[in-house]
DNA sequence: CGTGCTCTTGATAGTGTTCAAGAACTGTGG
DNA sequence: CCACAGTTCTTGAACACTATCAAGAGCACG
């Protein structure tokens, strides 16, 4: 696992400013700036794993990034799935402890990684950055509360459904768009990240396609028809 | 836990502080409550609703909570239980959000007030505090992540059984100590935080009753076997 | 001692999983 | 560019698990 086919630079500080302006902005931080690096990882690159101890945070520039936690059976269960502009890893760094999750990229991916020691030290000297963090920790909070209840109450075909409109917004789907770009996850991530068997899941955007909500090309899942599928999610 | 002298700007800020040194687990926080509104529930009372805003946060003296979601159906979803000696309700109040879930009494319980403005002053004048809020909310974000990857993937008799293991805390059960305790929810309340039917629950319950993990006292839950139920739980 | 709520039990139906086997796709080396 | 090997995807059938519905029992509280 420890192929080093990354390369690495030290970027400009408008491209920090760029690539966190939209979460947590850590454009003033001077210290951060001076010891970031850019890796460029394949496909299916574990960044890091549940139960190692985190030396810094990262930050994605671009790709995506699946955040997931290995079951009992081996079986994986995604939490998430970060794209650019997400900030990654702070959480299990601020709370000094082992990360509870994994890492793995789904497509290439390019990241810039921020050691401890430069993210700590500018949310001590910088209170609109601690408030940004905490704000952060919160809406994921809020986020995976809603989870628990939706695994725990909903079936199976409106936990799809539901799990199909973040991806909109993860894989940044315009319905006005046409066809160009669609979700872009093996069976197997989606069923992990729907809480199901892979084979239900397969059923499940058969019924879809014949709904008329979605349509696939190869493995790729085109939305059709987004107000229909969110009636089906049955959101709260 | 370190401890760092810090200049508190009121006297009142200066308790909360002290209060709050030691984690968000408030343990040494009797004392100081003797002087602040105290209020006392009675059960079944609601805290704060869902959708609703902050005013500050609550530490509970005495008593146990249950954080809930309501689902579609009007299906409650419990997320956590809180009791004696924990703080509740800090998360939305410092993401300056809506609830996102709601807080009912689950028995009678004593809690204590802290305004906003002494929640925030003391955190700006104490940055050890605001570690141990970020603190506190990584540890409830793995506790989540814990909690989809079960709902999404084990089966409900696995669930019961570590929700037994998680209420066996809440609830101080010594299992040395005899019967003098027990948990003591109803069964619709277990049911929402496992996630299934109250009749599945019921089930359960006499199959561990039978399998002498468990014994009932009318709706109390006493503990018998923790280490067989823990192999029962199928913890990863 | 009712009255309303919680708890319990049985029967039934529905939902989702598992197993097995074949098809389709992807990437690789010749 | 093709053949091959390994994944990934798909489909069917049987079965297991869990929810739902209905109805009665037990309990707590006024």
């Amino acid at each position: 696992m420890k192929r080093k086919t990354s390369h690495s630079e030290t970027m400009q500080n408008s491209e920090i400013e760029e690539i966190l302006f939209g979460g947590i902005d850590l454009s003033r931080i001077e210290e951060i700036h001076k010891n970031s690096t850019q890796k460029k990882l394949k496909k299916n690159q574990i960044i890091f794993l549940e139960g190692t101890r985190p030396l810094g945070v990262y930050s994605i520039t671009s790709g995506r990034i699946k955040i997931y936690k290995t079951g009992v059976e081996g079986k994986d269960q995604i939490i998430q799935i970060l794209k650019s502009g997400d900030l990654m890893g702070y959480r299990a760094m601020l709370s000094e402890e082992q990360y509870p999750v994994s890492a793995e990229t789904l497509e290439e991916t390019t990241l810039c990684f921020i050691p401890k020691k430069d993210f700590i030290g500018a949310m001590s000297s910088n209170s609109d950055l601690t408030k940004e963090v905490i704000k952060s920790l919160s809406k994921d909070l809020t986020n995976m509360a809603d989870s628990i209840t939706v695994l725990a109450q909903k079936p199976v075909r409106e936990r799809l459904a539901g799990a199909l409109m973040v991806l909109i917004d993860t894989y940044d789907i315009d319905e006005s768009k046409g066809v160009s770009n669609g979700i872009n996850l093996t069976r197997e991530d989606l069923a992990n990240m729907v809480g199901t068997a892979t084979e239900t899941l397969i059923r499940l955007l058969h019924d879809f396609k014949y709904e008329q909500l979605i349509e696939t090309q190869g493995r790729k899942i085109l939305i059709k028809n987004k107000e229909k599928l969110k009636k089906v999610a049955n959101l709260i």
